[in-house]
RNA sequence: GCGCCCGUAGCUCAGCGGAUAGAGCAGGGGACUUCUAAUCCCAAGGCCGCAGGUUCGAAUCCUGCCGGGCGCACCA
């Protein structure tokens, strides 16, 4: 239990006997204590009694002793809450013995299927790929580590009228030309090459359209054609997420087409269910709620009216395969927020045919889009999007010149390692610490300046906790006592605290910025507490007690940019 | 037209019913014979888009405007 929880338990009791009623005494950090309870407040008008009377009578009623030095009533009726020394140091050295920091395994542990990334075959990675698969991969991680069953999904694009082309322009090529180009990772011209061809080429465009249907009719020639396309994007696709540090790998990968021969199924449930209606010679859902430009119901097309299937038709056959089949109770679709009212309408069709049923449910993870410096959609130099890998690339470079410069007394193997961390790093905090709804301003000045708010920061924050261990050739004594006489001291021990409150928090509403709010919040402590108290010079106990406040903060460190995807370096 | 997201310091952002609205960056002033100065400390910087309303209390909730972005039937 954390410290906020259990001052929340031993007030509301309190709170109870004074309201005559169940009341939640909303504890939170203060400015003016440790700790303080607003529920006074609140409570005044229903029991027409002045608020700091009744705070005051939660006081005298409140089981404290052991926990708190002080409790005051303060301003209009805030009860102000400090700890007690002795609380405080047990509440810290308790961290120190778990290997959780505080922070309590589910005790209901969930199957989540995490839906993130989902890049197209044979289109490189651009930005847009970025948010979804940063964010998802914190949701994988965290949720994880929360001790679910997390199943990752890369719902990647590998089915559909383009395939046509791309496979005729790869049997023009010829296979080993052709794989050629696309393991070099250019997939992009690849692509444009057969567009252009589609485009210009009349005899072409017959040729890709009469593979389209051999490849949806199973022409095992055709289907051989498409798994190369395939492979060789999983393969230039896997290699991005290596240098991201991204945890999907070869097993994640549930394309599209992976839920072809379940869409008839689908649809004749559907049918059965009474709920597709046809709208001009399209099989439609109408699910409730959701309105057109028109004012009319809007139609979740389900199947076109050529016959082929929409993706609402695959999102439909995956959340009943989810909830189905794999017994999930929470699914996570991390897509950007344009496309909210998609899922809005998927989720109510999902439900209205028992597919998506309580328990289980499913919530879009939304985010805004990328911004360039100037505010408007972020475009390369030629106006085109910019692609991913050469984003990670500068960064990596700008990091791994910036580490040689401040420290070269790294070996270059070092140096290259730590920029990559430290570049990498930049990139995905600076999309994680800011709320996901906005959109998020890339600009690379500020993000590579690695000044401030940012992944260097707590980078440095840790290696410098590191080098203390390294230079005196100690370890910890998990059993010292916590030194708390001094403010630097007493501060970190507080907010050493703070991290089971917050990853609880990030678990209900998955914003990671307030994670790494939480860990930018801590590095600051630290730093303070690095410039005042010197440790290793410092007389004993207090040296083996801020080894462990050194130790901690490392270890929360560690574990909150882990759950950010973002590493570590010993050294930098 | 309808719906969604967003308007907070010069810039990028926290805060989303409670005490004097907080950080970072930029700009100003300080601190390295002392565990890494990728650090720390100090000062300065705000009609919280506008107008009403609810409330003991509103940046926060409600309504209406204004501004920016996005979406609204067979592309995913």
């Amino acid at each position: 239990m954390d410290c906020e929880m259990l001052l929340t338990d031993r007030l509301a009791p309190a709170f109870g006997a004074v309201a005559g009623g169940p009341v939640d005494p909303v504890v939170r950090r203060s400015q003016h204590a440790d700790f303080q309870s607003d529920a006074a407040l609140a409570l005044a008008r229903r029991l027409g009694r002045p608020p700091r009377e009744i705070a005051a009578a939660v006081r005298d009623r409140a089981d404290l002793a052991d926990l708190c030095s002080s409790v005051q009533v303060s301003g209009p009726g805030f009860l102000n809450l400090t700890l007690s020394d002795a609380a405080l140091a047990e509440m810290v050295g308790g961290l120190a013995g778990d290997p959780r920091l505080g922070v309590p395994a589910v005790a209901r542990p969930e199957t989540v299927v995490v839906d993130y990334s989902a890049p197209n075959v044979a289109k490189e990675m651009h930005v847009g790929h970025l948010r979804s698969t940063v964010i998802g991969d914190a949701v994988a991680r965290l949720l994880e580590w929360s001790g679910h069953r997390v199943v990752r999904a890369n719902h990647l694009g590998d089915w559909g009228t383009p395939f046509g082309m791309l496979i005729e322009h790869l049997v023009d090529l010829g296979e080993a030309e052709a794989a050629d180009d696309l393991s070099m990772g250019d997939l992009d011209a690849f692509y444009a090459a057969a567009r252009a061809k589609f485009d210009a080429d009349a005899g072409f465009r017959d040729r890709a359209r009469l593979r389209v249907v051999a490849l949806q009719g199973g022409d095992p020639d055709t289907r051989r054609l498409w798994r190369l396309l395939v492979d060789l994007s999983e393969h230039y696709f896997l290699t991005v997420y290596d240098l991201l540090d991204v945890t999907l790998t070869d097993r994640d990968f549930r394309g599209e087409s992976s839920y072809n021969d379940l869409l008839p199924e689908v649809v004749a449930d559907l049918d059965r269910l009474g709920l597709l209606r046809d709208s001009a010679g399209a099989a439609c859902v109408f699910p409730p709620g959701s309105v057109g430009r028109d004012g009319e119901p809007l139609p979740l097309i389900v199947r076109k009216s050529d016959g082929g299937y929409g993706y609402p038709a695959t999102d439909l056959a995956a959340i009943r395969q989810r909830t189905g089949e794999l017994g999930a109770t929470r699914l996570v679709y991390v897509v950007g927020l344009p496309q909210r009212r998609h899922f809005e309408m998927v989720f109510a069709a999902a439900g209205q045919a028992g597919w998506l049923t309580a328990p289980a449910r499913a919530e879009h993870v939304g985010f805004g889009s990328i911004l360039g410096a100037d505010g408007r959609m972020l475009r390369s130099r030629a106006g085109g999007t910019v692609k991913l890998q050469a984003l990670l690339d500068e960064a990596v470079a700008r990091a791994t010149e910036l580490t040689r410069t401040r420290n070269p007394a790294l070996g270059a193997a070092e140096a290259a390692e730590v920029g990559r961390a430290v570049g990498i790093g930049a990139i995905k905090y600076a999309d994680l610490a800011n709320d996901r709804h906005r959109d998020h301003v890339l600009d690379w000045e500020r993000m590579l300046s690695l000044d401030g708010n940012t992944a260097p920061y707590l980078q440095y924050a840790y290696s410098r906790i590191r080098s203390i261990f390294r230079k005196a050739g100690v370890t910890v004594r998990p059993d010292a006592p916590v030194p708390l006489a001094e403010p630097a001291e007493r501060a970190l021990a507080l907010e050493l605290l703070g991290f089971a409150p917050v990853v609880a928090e990030v678990e209900r509403g998955l914003e990671f910025h307030q994670l790494a709010g939480y860990l930018f919040r801590l590095a600051t402590t630290f730093n303070a507490f690095y410039e005042r108290c010197p440790v290793l010079r410092a007389e004993q106990p207090v040296r083996d007690g801020r080894l462990l406040l050194a130790d901690l903060t490392a270890r929360v460190l560690r574990q909150g940019l882990e759950l950010l995807g973002i590493r570590t370096p010993e050294r930098m």
